[in-house]
DNA sequence: CTGAAAGCGCTTACAG
DNA sequence: CTGAAAGCGCTTACAG
């Protein structure tokens, strides 16, 4: 092989041992954690792990341990959704540097397609990953299931619909954030307030259309089903849903969006009815993603803390790899006020 | 261990061969191509496999082979370039996908910082993947360097500025692209045309700038210094870049800004100025990013095939880890009119 | 074409 | 505390 004559062979456990003098046992040893190992011993194999550049070699050590020292992130969405909702990308990101800080390398796993789903799952299940963080916004999914039932550690991010067992989730406070929005709309003076709703069948979708209600209910304002648009968190979505609620309820004077993309798509056909934001229409989306800086007026929003998350799956998923049992945590909104309100 | 009693223990490559009654070696060579396997052999081979349910345990393989059957995609920009920009996610995925056709898992690696570098190079240069996809705008990049000289096969994304020697590269043909819309741009009547670069360390940056010098001399158009301004490929970049052009050139009647992100900026600060677009000021951006359609008015732009770059480098990639030498590939881009010109 | 055997680099009881 | 040894699941010359 002339093309990898760079790549030369790198040390083993073995020339550390004959470097410091000890045996490979407790070059191992010293290797993981130092238990049962004297100082003199501690100190000589440091020194020959640097002197030599050693570094261990993961696939031996997992064929041994049965682990693979790294984790999985899946993504079971389709493909148009990856690319237009910047919330994956910041989930994504804080993910990986939650699990670098553990020197533990991220898989991405991308399962659009039933046969990609079924691929993963074998891979998955075979071993090849510890554990897995699952990303997906719908939540009839099958495969967050089959995963756990194979006794794979699992944590979704936000709360599995239907979810009745022992499922890890990390999830922002759908509900509260949703009540923050409307009440800070109603705070404004506004009382036409029209939403559009996130997917029934997720979670964002239900709790904070709940939380919309729960607040007009608590304002004495009635529930008008005619304000009430279903979206699909899509830029697309939001600009019909909001065409929609403006031809049945053209003295709306307030929009609560399920999501800022949505929103950002709202905007747009309010812009086109004529409507000016937010003296005629005030609106609020939801998660604080770059897309609510980057209209034109910017968003008020519902932050969701995508860095405690991202942090908070980390740890409850290799908790759950180390032997303990799932967890769900929740984690509190902010509202984040700018121009559209 | 009851925390993972649903993980059963999965067959190995010695129950297929007592399943199907050959040796372990013959399986092996089934799994391997089934070169010298009887096609009896084979059969019961499949077959075994089959009822087994058996998957290769990768670490094993690997531990023998040397190799990790998995990619590295790295990442090396700040944190908020990753998330503000489009183009990245699109290239994860493309990436993602076409290794995910051989069954390669790809691994993300993130370094924003030195010592994020550092401790990734290390890994790399490990073995713990067969090689990387690079994926960074600017290019004084000494990282490159380290790992091509350690022998670690490499394919960056856009060719790395100052690359004298064998590192393999996709890219697209920036320049004439920038010559496509400068060209377009001046079809349609317009001579005050300014631009807003990329970062000139990045090759986007000097490409999409000699394009557009080359076609305006072509045209026979004077260069005018006060008509260029240097971006960063964000979307504040833009905004300032296009502030800072109407402040020296009042009666600019296009621009043509080298990317979309910063496209949207610009869009910003021609409005603030009472500019309309396509009329006043014709914008012109390039990479056709989602951001392209978000706009409003929609960009005009350059369409860079992200699908076929990623696939590209896919390829290149895996070609190299099979011993070919590195290659560069230069890819066509294509102009796509929308509202904005 | 096929089996028996060595060995990849590590971890982990097991004696001491 | 430490060394010698077994063994993780696979691939690959080596004989046949």
């Amino acid at each position: 092989m002339q093309h990898t004559a760079g790549r030369r062979k790198p040390p083993t456990i073995h020339d550390v041992a004959r470097e410091a003098g000890v045996s490979r046992g407790t070059v191992s040893r010293v290797l993981n954690g130092g238990h049962y190992v004297s100082p003199a011993a501690q100190e000589a194999v440091n020194a020959a792990i640097r002197r030599t550049g050693y570094v261990v070699n993961r696939h031996a050590r997992s064929l041994i341990t049965g682990r693979s020292d790294s984790v999985g992130f899946l993504l079971t969405e389709p493909q148009e959704r990856f690319f237009e909702d910047p919330n994956f990308n910041v989930l994504l990101r804080g993910c990986t540097q939650a699990l670098a800080a553990h020197d533990i390398p991220l898989l991405l796993m991308i399962a659009g397609t039933e046969a990609e789903r079924r691929r993963i799952t074998r891979y998955i299940t075979a071993g090849h990953v510890d554990g897995v963080l699952l990303v997906s916004s719908h939540s009839g999914d099958p495969l967050a299931e089959r995963l756990r039932d194979a006794g794979v550690p699992l944590v979704a991010c936000g709360k599995p619909i239907g979810h009745t067992s022992k499922v890890s989730y990390v999830a922002a406070d759908d509900r509260d954030g949703a009540r923050d929005m409307v009440r800070h709309l109603l705070s404004l003076g506004r009382r036409r307030i029209g939403t559009i709703t996130g997917p029934l069948d997720t979670p964002g979708g239900v709790e904070r259309l709940a939380g919309y209600r729960e607040v007009l209910a608590e304002a004495g304002v009635p529930y008008d089903e005619r304000l009430v648009a279903t979206g699909d968190y899509s830029r697309a979505g939001g600009e019909a849903g909001a065409a929609g609620l403006l031809d049945r309820v053209p003295d709306l004077d307030a929009l609560f969006v399920a999501s800022d993309l949505m929103a950002q798509g709202a905007l747009t056909a309010l812009h086109r009815a004529g409507r000016r934001v937010p003296q005629d229409v005030a609106v609020g989306g939801f998660d604080d993603s770059p897309a609510a800086t980057s209209t034109d007026p910017a968003l008020t929003t519902i932050r969701q803390p995508w860095d405690r998350i991202s942090a908070e799956m980390v740890r409850v998923l290799l908790a759950q790899i180390g032997g303990e049992d799932p967890a769900a945590v929740i984690l509190p909104t902010e509202l984040v006020r700018r121009a559209s309100t």
